[in-house]
RNA sequence: GGGCGGUUAGCUCAGCGGGAGAGCACUACGUUGACAUCGUAGGGGUCACUGGUUCAAUCCCAGUACCGCCCA
């Protein structure tokens, strides 16, 4: 006997055990048949579960276990990134507690420790990721770090370098002055901020007096100031082009040059060029040729290139110091308040420098435009598909990508130097060497490049790398690449999706995915981004534990409309919480009854009525569901569940099953026994993709057991022959005829455990026999007594509407006439209501004229429907006044 | 500034050219042998606004207002 509760924490993770030791989850077990792949999106290896992961997972689950219950051969490819940044930040914020710089360790000594980190406290993610249910394959997990994706990542630099799609340039790239890295353009933030606008006077060389007033947010970099734009055709100082200002603090001279990015409208037309330090000077530099001064130090402090007493100043130091002797000279002219963007690092949480460095570069223009072909061609789709205009928005517009970063933990790059600074990028160092005697005819040292790739270079070769390209088994990465769909949240469409595109589409020459499925955020109940500083994030965990896997599951599908962001508020979890106790209590009811699932049952030779309705409606769900799914309608399939579960079986079938079960009709009550539990199978089959835990806890105690679990079982093949027109119309005539009873006896306040006679009059044959069939169900349902069919009711009853038949309820001397009469009248005006409209419309030549003629005989009947139920409201009402 | 999305019941959201829907919340009643994490019934909406297209608009188009996101 089931317990009274449901209690998911008892047993979740007893079956999730289950299903790993059985190999449940093992791609491969079935000989022969086509392949499902999803690659996770790789979770950060310092990360921990989130309400996006919750819903990212979830929904790829529940594909994975549907296109597993369908006998495709299903690989759900798990696995971590290494996470360059964050993880070093970690390992360094413990040595640093240690007392231990990372400096003073050393490269090797380093990487042990980090290594040591990982072994203990990485991947706190992936037991949560159990919690949740996902049946993950993971006996393949992979890391970016790992030896063999390590191996695809030389490979893909070596083959892009030597293609000439991978290059070494010194550039700006925007700096972590806190990290001591480059970063990526998406790595930077930009953020609003209350500032001020600096105005400086240069003094013109040469001429006493004359002065050109520039403004600038960042004083400071007035210590690398090399020139002074204008524009070309300002009349203001189209003069003074060619000519020079004097620097009043370094004494360097300033050219004057005439080019468009001046604007004249803005400030005062003159711009100070800074081209060692802004994105915009550094071009405005390059076509005229300015001198770059760089006068930073890795960690933004002044370096020795600005005049010695500004030495050793961090940037914030040497502004104020710049202002107070421009000040001094009486060349400051004055500040203005001013709201600007400042570059912040995402990582480090620092403004950014732009800064002058040697970086390696990937060729994202050249990648890219086999990455655009394939989603013009619709190889590859979005889902929904206003996500593919994002995704060409970034691929038209892609920059040269910084790969480089200056970090110890990562995939160090594969390039040697030699003593003449001579680049040979190879796949080790033996070939380097080789290739650098080749290249200078004897033997020579050659130092490696100290830095590493960035962290979603590796993710970016992720949908083959994880099958074991370039190596081995290609037999697994030509069935399972191009890999099927792709969940992920639109925040890493550029960050992951496009450089998966590029890398797949070069190294693969096919498309990595075909579908890319774009899911929304999960916000905070107000609408706001969950983040730990609102002190606004809801722990997936807390919620499992709290309601259990199968609630929170339930919940984020359900609310995973297309297009939307979730607000997720808890008491959407409870509800749905108590939906996996109505289940359980369902299957309860089942068990009681001697209804089990796992036993012989044919559903085509239901005889009863009852039965053959139920068959077809769960018929009907399953196609739903599979019709939402093949659309990535979650949001559908899970509310189709949802309404057929506690809707339909619930709140209808099990009631009407009660007097079969306890009847006397032998072959009806075996029948109803054998169907009720083929149900009961149906559903957790079903709801087995959305809610696995509760079903294959059910199916382990009623059904077939642990021996044959439900994750492997086989979704149910309901045909359309199952489903029986005749049955639904007399169920629902039955239903209906219920639902209006209680809902008189309720107006009427009737009490509930009171039972009454019935009259049911001008009904026809069809009505009539339906009534006696199923008088059993009704007269226990709707709290009646007898019935008398077209027999004379006493003044004063109850009549209601049911089809074209009335049922009366004789209570005459009980009920309140005065109540009756408005019950009839608030009828009679809604039908009036109906009359109009629908009269109007068919009065209207126009729509008789070219609305389609189905939509016409619809309205038609619907008007004889209504004109019809209006005159016997009517009639009822006259009765009640004449019994008052 | 450029782009994208949203505005439907008190709340969270579906729907999307021809009869306004769900869950939660609310109200009333209710321990009939699955279930009070429940049952039965009920109230509640000029589908943001203004125009246009159409026989017909919550739905399509244009504009306005407000909200949100992404990119500069």
């Amino acid at each position: 006997m089931l317990d009274k509760t449901y209690e998911p924490a008892s047993v979740e993770g007893r079956h999730y055990a289950r299903w790993e030791k059985d190999g449940s989850f093992k791609r491969g077990q079935k000989p022969g048949a086509d392949a499902y792949t999803i690659v996770i999106p790789p979770p950060n290896v310092t990360g921990s579960l989130h309400m996006g992961h919750a819903l990212n997972n979830t929904l790829q689950d529940i594909l994975i276990r549907h296109k597993r219950m369908l006998g495709l051969d299903v690989l759900w490819q798990p696995g971590m990134d290494h996470a360059g940044i964050a993880t070093q930040m970690v390992v360094e914020r413990q040595l640093d507690a240690q007392g231990i710089k990372r400096r003073d360790l050393g490269r090797e000594k380093f990487l042990e420790k980090v290594w040591e980190w990982k072994a203990e406290s990485g991947g706190t993610i992936t037991g949560q990721l159990k919690r949740l249910g996902a049946s993950c394959d993971w006996s393949r997990e992979r890391f970016t770090m790992d030896e063999g994706l390590s191996e695809a990542v030389l490979k893909v630099f070596v083959e892009l370098y030597k293609q000439g799609l991978v290059y070494r340039d010194k550039r700006l790239v925007n700096w972590d002055p806190k990290l001591v890295t480059a970063i990526s353009d998406l790595e930077v933030d930009q953020k609003e901020t209350q500032g001020k606008m600096w105005h400086f006077r240069y003094p013109v060389e040469g001429e006493e007096g004359a002065y050109l007033t520039v403004a600038t947010t960042r004083p400071e970099t007035m210590l690398g100031d090399t020139g002074v734009a204008v524009h070309p055709e300002d009349e203001r100082y189209k003069h003074l082009i060619g000519k020079h200002c004097v620097h009043p603090l370094t004494g360097i001279r300033l050219k004057i040059v005439g080019d468009d990015y001046a604007d004249p409208e803005q400030g005062t037309g003159a711009v100070k060029m800074t081209p060692a330090h802004d994105f915009n000077d550094f071009e405005v530099g390059k076509r005229h040729d300015l001198e770059m001064i760089n006068i930073f130090t890795p960690t933004a402090q002044i370096n020795d290139e600005a005049p010695e007493k500004y030495r050793g100043m961090d940037r914030f130091e040497a502004r104020d110091a710049v202002i107070a002797d421009m000040d001094a000279l009486g060349l400051f002219e004055k500040a203005e308040d001013h709201v600007h963007m400042v570059p912040y690092g995402d990582r480090g949480g620092v403004p950014i420098e732009p800064y002058l460095t040697d970086q390696w570069y990937v060729d994202a223009k050249t990648l890219a435009k086999p990455a655009i072909e394939a989603v013009d061609s619709g190889k590859t789709k979005f889902v929904p598909e206003q996500w593919t205009k994002t995704y060409y928005e970034w691929m038209h517009n892609i920059q040269p990508w910084c790969v480089s970063r200056q970090l110890w933990w990562g995939h160090q790059i594969p390039a040697w130097y030699g003593p003449d600074g001579e680049v040979f990028v190879e796949t080790s160092e033996e070939e380097a060497l080789a290739a650098a005697k080749a290249h200078y005819g004897k033997d020579v040292e050659l130092t490696r490049d100290e830095d590493v790739l960035d962290t979603w270079f590796s993710s970016a070769l992720w949908p083959f790398s994880t099958l074991g390209w370039p190596n081995e088994t290609p037999d697994l990465v030509k069935h399972h690449y191009p890999t099927d769909v792709l969940v992920t949240g639109f925040d890493i469409i550029f960050f992951w999706v496009a450089r998966m595109m590029m890398m797949g589409m070069h190294f693969m020459k096919t498309e990595p995915f075909h579908t890319v499925y774009v899911h929304a955020l999960v916000r905070d109940e107000k609408g706001a981004k969950m983040s730990k500083s609102k002190g606004n994030v809801i722990n997936p965990l807390d919620l499992i534990d709290q309601y259990g896997a199968d609630a929170l599951r339930f919940t984020l599908t359900s609310m995973a409309a297309p297009g939307r962001d979730i607000k997720l508020a808890t008491s959407r979890v409870e509800g749905y919480r108590n939906f996996t106790t109505k289940l359980w209590n369902a299957a309860r009811f089942c068990e009681m009854n001697d209804c089990l699932p796992g036993r012989e049952f044919d559903p085509k030779s239901a005889k009863e009525t009852l039965n053959r309705w139920i068959i077809g409606e769960v018929a009907k769900t399953r196609s739903t569901i599979d019709e939402a799914l093949a659309s990535y309608r979650f949001n559908d399939a899970a509310n189709a569940i949802y309404q057929f579960v506690w809707g339909t079986f619930c709140d209808w079938y099990v009631e009407f099953s009660k007097p079969l079960l306890n009847g006397e009709d032998e072959a009806a009550k075996a029948e109803t026994k054998a169907c009720a539990g083929w149900i009961l199978e149906q559903i957790l089959h079903l709801m087995h993709p959305f809610t696995p835990f509760i079903t294959e806890e059910l199916w382990e105690k009623l059904g077939k057991g642990a021996d044959q679990p439900l994750i492997t079982s086989s979704w149910p093949d309901l045909g359309e022959d199952l489903i029986d027109q005749a049955a639904a119309e007399e169920m629902d005539w039955v239903v209906r005829f219920i639902t209006s009873v209680r809902s008189v006896r309720s107006e009427m306040n009737i009490p509930p455990a009171s039972k009454m006679p019935s009259f049911l009059n001008d009904a026809d044959d069809k009505a009539k026999g339906w009534l006696q069939a199923h008088w059993d169900l009704i007269s226990r349902m709707a709290r009646l007594e007898s019935y008398v069919l077209d027999g004379e009711a006493p003044k004063g009853s109850v009549e209601i509407l049911h089809g074209g038949a009335q049922i009366v309820l004789p209570l005459a001397g009980v009920i309140d006439l005065e109540q009756e009469k408005a019950r009839l009248e608030k009828a009679i005006k809604k039908a009036d209501g109906e009359i109009t409209k629908i009269d109007k419309k068919l009065s209207n030549q126009g729509f008789l004229a070219k609305a389609p003629e189905e939509v016409v005989e619809e309205n038609k009947a619907r008007l004889t429907e209504e004109q019809d139920a209006r005159a016997k409201l009517q009639a009822s009402l006259d009765r009640i006044l004449a019994a008052m």
